[in-house]
RNA sequence: GGAAAGAUGACCGAGUGGUUUAAGGUGCACGCCUGGAGAGCGUGUGUACGCCAAAAGCGUACCGCGGGUUCGAAUCCCGCUCUUUCCGCCA
């Protein structure tokens, strides 16, 4: 979320950026600086009375070792109605530092001033294609049904274990999924991400921290006995890693990634674009994130961006670079960019990463901060981006590498894992 | 799941109701000393919010978290969380 400093400081930028993210109730900001107002006025209140009482009290522990009992007592009386105003003032403050909070997270991040204007995702702006899409025989078949006839990947199965959306990997289908979470891995160490396995599930404080609590609650799985979520991506137990931390300039930026399978509900999507791997409940992904100081967030997000290019040329897979639009954008992204592969036989462009600069908004959640060469503590930015998402590469895969005898033919940078080059 | 012990600053560690304004130590920073280093000596060393044009300064809160008792709580009471050890169970 949005610091109230930065809120009062730039006020207007803020509204005018917050437009091009077509949030509606741009009214909540003159709400809670007017009450930020409140709030500070009603706290040198009640901070000076207690001043005054922490005086007394310190009064009658003298006039107790002097042996002056009826001063003392006279000075008990005196800040006792102190403490009853006290009292007051601080359930009104609560409920004013309440008020804020529960406006302050319903303000979206504000966009960078590079993001496009536009409302859907038809406004999104293509800033790049690369890879050459593959000329297929006549009739080619989508992937699940290449998979099912060479039982690579059992939708029904899955769907009698756990229902529809966990699909099951068999034989070689299995085998390409793990190559290409040890593909994916080896590559982003290689490119300095320190490896993490974190938890797969979370708590709530972890799940505010990244933004997916309050307002997206619906999208996680819970477990109501624990009050835990099963993560929906890596991006949410990798960066509260951080919560709550000072990090010495020094040691940024901070580079981590990690393989998690991810869990989403995504309630209300059914129809022909979610068939196979397009959209599921389960998946594995392969996260990086980085936390950096502001001054070279957006060269990190430049960098993040080259990275998962260069696996998508790795794996010889047609592809695109969107860069998001105001409307199109996340609720806690300043800015975004999408990378699509092409699928051929489906003929769909298939979002494969997502790769985002989040500026202060998580930190500010998160409590994350570093220390700057002159001791001061400030917030850190915080970055995260697929790299990549596992079933859509592989659907992709599966389409634009099969053979005209319905096999599949497997790139050479995944062929050290897999061990095989056709399936 | 059962039992016991514990949680204090960057770290170690003292502190069972009132000069605690959190002792002492370590670390760190700066200064003195030195040809240089070390030792020694001195000074400083958390976070958040607020007051102030700003700096300096001042105020408030924070000793795992949340309540309570009291004029006053690190300290007493209640609840919770986590850690360690032992027992049980177990991949």
């Amino acid at each position: 979320m949005l610091t109230l400093s930065y809120l009062r400081q730039y006020k207007s930028e803020v509204i005018e950026r917050l437009k091009i993210k077509h949030f509606s109730q741009l009214d909540l900001i003159d709400k809670v600086l007017e009450l930020d107002e409140k709030r500070r006025q009603i706290q040198k209140q009640s901070d000076d009375i207690k001043a005054q009482q922490n005086q007394i009290s310190k009064q009658i522990g003298q006039l107790f070792a002097q042996g002056k009992k009826q001063e003392a007592e006279q000075k008990k009386a005196e800040s006792a109605s102190l403490k009853n105003q006290i009292e007051d003032l601080i359930k009104t403050l609560d409920s004013i530092e309440q008020a804020i909070q529960d406006i302050l997270v319903l303000i979206p991040n504000t966009p960078h001033s590079s993001v496009p204007q536009g409302k859907t995702a038809e406004n999104n702006i293509i800033i790049k294609e690369g890879g050459k899409k593959p000329i297929l025989f006549p009739n080619p078949l989508p992937h699940w049904e290449l998979a099912k006839k060479l039982d690579i990947i059992d939708f029904e199965l899955g769907a009698k274990v756990a229902g529809a959306g966990f699909p099951v990997y068999k034989g070689k289908g299995a085998k390409l999924e793990r190559s290409l979470i040890n593909f994916f891995l080896d590559k982003a160490t290689a490119a300095g991400y320190q490896e993490v396995i974190p938890p797969i599930v979370v708590n709530k404080e972890s799940g505010f921290g990244t933004g997916q609590l309050p307002d997206k609650d619906g999208q996680m799985y819970y477990i109501p006995l624990d009050e835990l979520y099963l993560i929906p991506t890596a991006e949410v137990p990798i960066t509260n890693l951080y919560r709550d931390t000072i990090i010495e300039e020094r040691d940024l930026p901070i580079k981590n990634c990690g393989y998690t399978p991810c869990f989403r509900r995504e309630a209300g999507s059914y129809g022909a674009h979610v068939r196979g791997l397009n959209r599921l409940h389960q998946f594995d992904k392969i996260e990086i994130v980085q936390i950096t100081k502001p001054e070279d967030s957006y060269s990190a997000l430049q960098e993040m961006c080259d990275y998962v290019e260069s696996l998508l040329i790795a794996l010889e897979l047609p592809y695109r670079i969107v860069l998001l639009c105001g409307g199109d954008m996340s609720f806690a992204s300043a800015k975004t960019y999408d990378f699509e592969v092409y699928s051929a036989a489906q003929d769909k462009w298939l979002e494969v990463s997502s790769v985002s600069n989040f500026e202060t908004f998580q930190s500010n959640r998160l409590k994350l901060r570093y220390r700057s060469a002159d001791k001061k503590n400030e917030l850190a930015h915080t970055l995260n981006g697929s790299a990549l998402g596992m079933a859509r590469v592989v659907a992709a895969l599966i389409e634009n590498n099969q053979t005209e005898d319905a096999h599949i033919q497997i790139p050479a940078c995944l062929q050290p894992y897999t061990g095989f080059e056709i399936i």
